[in-house]
DNA sequence: GTATGTTCAAGATG
DNA sequence: CCATCTTGAACATA
């Protein structure tokens, strides 16, 4: 519908041109003046295969693989030294780290250079080629091409980073789960030492000072591997993936060449939410320039035509397409806030307004672009439900636990006319065979109050490996083999922020039919990487039970070894110096336990494998002390947007299993077989 | 709960 | 190349 337009020469005709110059779009076959990035399509797809990179740029630095089976190879039998071996990349020590000496290493050491991302090589050949801009006589300059440096960090290899034949999307996610990684631990210490809480910042200036981050260079459109949808906690999040580079002021822009001299051009913009206008339009956005406010030193004054507010104004003229985050207050968090990244907008008109200081402010207003998927809508729209769930439509039964969980668990079907999914009886807990009373019991505190951070004498704290494995915010800081809740040995409180898993369901699930997966599990709040999602609840099998039926085997867990996304989910501690946790495929120890979910179960008999899957498990325990029969308890491996498929990776089936299945996850990096 | 003050870093600018 | 300026978020405290 909207695609004619995009073909159509208009009076954003020059930038369309000059866009290609800073994207990956110069590498598709496509004629001039088609305005590649402009997505009429759902980004979805907007993955770029890797295949696409030509095989000689970049001094040859890049391999000239990029089959998905390639990827799919190296995935599966990952070694590390392995896999950078075949990532030749020109290496530049990183001289510079923020929190001083701790980390950085010169690279005089063992382990081998790592790419950053594709995202990066892409930029550099963005870069190079800015120069001939042979796309026409429109091309944008990069103003300050920088250095890219490659990451090196204690000679260890940084956890997340990924190869560079990672698509778009995974670069911006191993960036993403590496500066979650680095927060989480900061936080984790900061909290220790009752220091300085900006464990955002820390983290940051860390990824900034290592270059690790993506889609570095100022872009118009879409920003590659970010999604409508994405959710973000921190403005730092938006810079290091290169969605919107300032820090702290809400208009990202840029100078660009057009042909008849510079010109400064809006390109992202950070509506905070602080205005809350008519609920139910999302696609339309009054947003305020900025400046004017009292500082400490300075008097009000009216905001001036300069800067950003100048950028927005040359950008209604030019029509350009900018990107929109916005913030919204989450509930859920104490600090109560939230960015959605809700896809491009256009500027329809500017005015001046008075505001209630007696200042002249200027205000725009965005109408978002056409034919995109939802992003804050469904913010809105799942908010509604929270509040009141009988606004959710298109439900087929109300709450299939029955009142046993806090909130309803309801059953939705927007595909076909299935009623529901078979009869079991739900059930808030896994259940042993035995008694928990025979079963050995685990030490307790002797914690007054609640546990503390680095409180030495802690005995939980100890069990743990010395830190208390959750923030002061509930969220799970690093995977470990077993984590040791406080329980009812413990002289703590229920307060303590060591109990997490065991007050059990806080979020709003929804168990929906999908197209081609049977249910599947999803959830109307935001879930924060790190954050305890679900237990799987069900029967322990006693192993001296044998000859089960095949029929139980969909709603059996059992710890396999998962792919690496979620190995790697463990690896903060190498980034701040530390030794890795990281735990190879060949080391990887399961456990005997087997929980069967057929009979009886909660919504985690409902969540489908993924192969890129955006939650894990992780043995708990709190109720007893047998440590190869813990309680298998999921965290969310990343942001997870409202109604997004709650998936995990049920792990590699060993040769000659009569389980392997054909794998529907659809993940671009799916081994096939599940 | 909310009002206010302090501190912070990236990138533009001169 | 470097110093200065511009921004408002995040959080502590009142």
């Amino acid at each position: 519908m909207d695609r004619a337009r995009n073909f159509m020469p208009g009076p954003n005709q020059e930038l369309l041109d000059a866009k290609p110059l800073r994207s990956l779009a110069p590498m598709f076959p496509a004629p001039m003046g088609v305005n590649i990035n402009q997505s009429s399509t759902p980004p979805l797809v907007v993955v770029t295969p890797v295949g696409q990179f030509p095989t000689g740029f970049g001094a040859g630095s890049l391999p000239a693989v990029g089959s998905l089976a390639t990827f799919s190879a190296t995935a599966n039998a990952f070694s590390p030294a392995g896999t950078s071996a075949n990532v030749p990349i020109d290496v530049t020590p990183v001289s510079a780290y923020k929190t001083r000496s701790s980390g950085v290493t010169p690279r005089n050491d063992d382990g081998e250079p790592y790419s950053v991302s594709q995202t990066s090589a892409s930029e550099r050949q963005a870069k190079r080629s800015a120069g001939l801009a042979a796309e026409g006589s429109n091309g944008v300059k990069v103003k300050r091409p920088k250095p890219i440096y490659r990451n090196h960090v204690s000679g260890k290899l940084l956890a997340f980073l990924p190869t560079s034949d990672s698509t778009p999307r995974e670069a911006v996610e191993a960036v993403h789960m590496t500066f979650e990684a680095l927060r989480r631990r900061h936080l984790q210490m900061d909290e220790t030492l009752d220091a300085s809480r900006r464990a955002d910042l820390k983290a940051g200036a860390i990824m900034l000072a290592s270059d690790i981050r993506a889609n570095v260079g100022k872009r118009v459109g879409t920003v590659p591997g970010v999604e409508i949808g994405d959710i973000f906690y921190f403005r730092m999040e938006l810079c290091i993936i290169g969605l919107h580079a300032p820090s702290m002021s809400g208009i990202d822009y840029m100078s660009a060449n057009f042909g008849n001299g510079e010109d400064s051009v809006a390109i992202c913009i950070v509506a905070a939410g602080g205005y809350e206008n008519d609920d139910d339009d999302t696609d339309t956005l009054v947003y305020s320039g900025s400046g004017g406010n009292s500082r400490n030193t300075e008097e009000r004054h009216d905001q001036k035509l300069e800067r950003g507010n100048l950028a927005l104004e040359r950008s209604l003229h030019r029509k350009n397409e900018i990107r929109v985050v916005r913030g919204f207050r989450d509930p859920a968090t104490i600090t109560g806030k939230i960015y959605i990244y809700d896809g491009l907008y256009k500027i329809q008109e500017s005015w001046k307004e008075r505001t209630k200081f007696g200042i002249n402010c200027f205000k725009y207003r965005l109408q978002r672009e056409p034919g995109q998927r939802d992003g804050a809508a469904i913010w809105k729209r799942t908010q509604r439900w929270i509040q009141n769930a009988s606004t959710r439509g298109r439900v087929i039964q109300h709450d299939l636990s029955s009142g046993a969980e806090t909130f309803p668990v309801c059953v939705v079907n927007e595909i076909d006319h299935e009623k529901g999914p078979g009869h079991f009886t739900y059930t808030t807990e896994v259940k042993y065979p035995r008694p928990l009373s025979s079963m050995k019991a685990l030490q307790g505190c002797g914690c007054q109050s609640v546990c503390l951070p680095g409180d030495a004498n802690c005995a939980c704290g100890q069990h743990n490996g010395g830190d208390l494995p959750y923030s002061s915010a509930g969220v799970l800081v690093c995977r470990k083999p077993v984590i040791y809740e406080c329980g009812e040995a413990c002289h703590c409180s229920l307060n303590c922020r060591n109990r997490v898993c065991q007050k059990g369901i806080r979020y709003h699930f929804e168990v929906f039919r999908t197209t081609n997966r049977g249910w599947g599990l999803r959830c109307w709040d935001p879930i924060r990487a790190g954050a305890f999602i679900c237990e799987y609840a069900g029967e322990v099998i006693d192993e001296l039970q044998v000859n089960l039926d095949d029929s139980e085997d969909d709603y059996i867990f059992q710890t396999m070894c998962p792919g690496e996304k979620t190995l790697k989910w463990n690896s903060g501690p190498e980034l701040i110096g530390k030794e890795s946790t990281y735990v190879s495929p060949d080391e990887f120890q399961p456990l005997p336990i087997k929980i069967s979910a057929k009979q009886i179960g909660n919504v985690s008999r409902f969540m489908n494998h993924s192969c890129s899957p955006n939650a894990f498990w992780q043995p708990v325990q709190y109720d007893h002390g047998d440590d190869k029969h813990p309680r298998i308890m999921f965290f969310a491996l990343n942001h997870i947007p409202p109604m997004t498929e709650l998936t995990y990776d049920y792990g590699v089936v060993g040769a000659g299993t009569s389980r392997s299945k054909t794998c529907l996850c659809g993940s671009l990096t799916c081994r096939g077989l599940l």
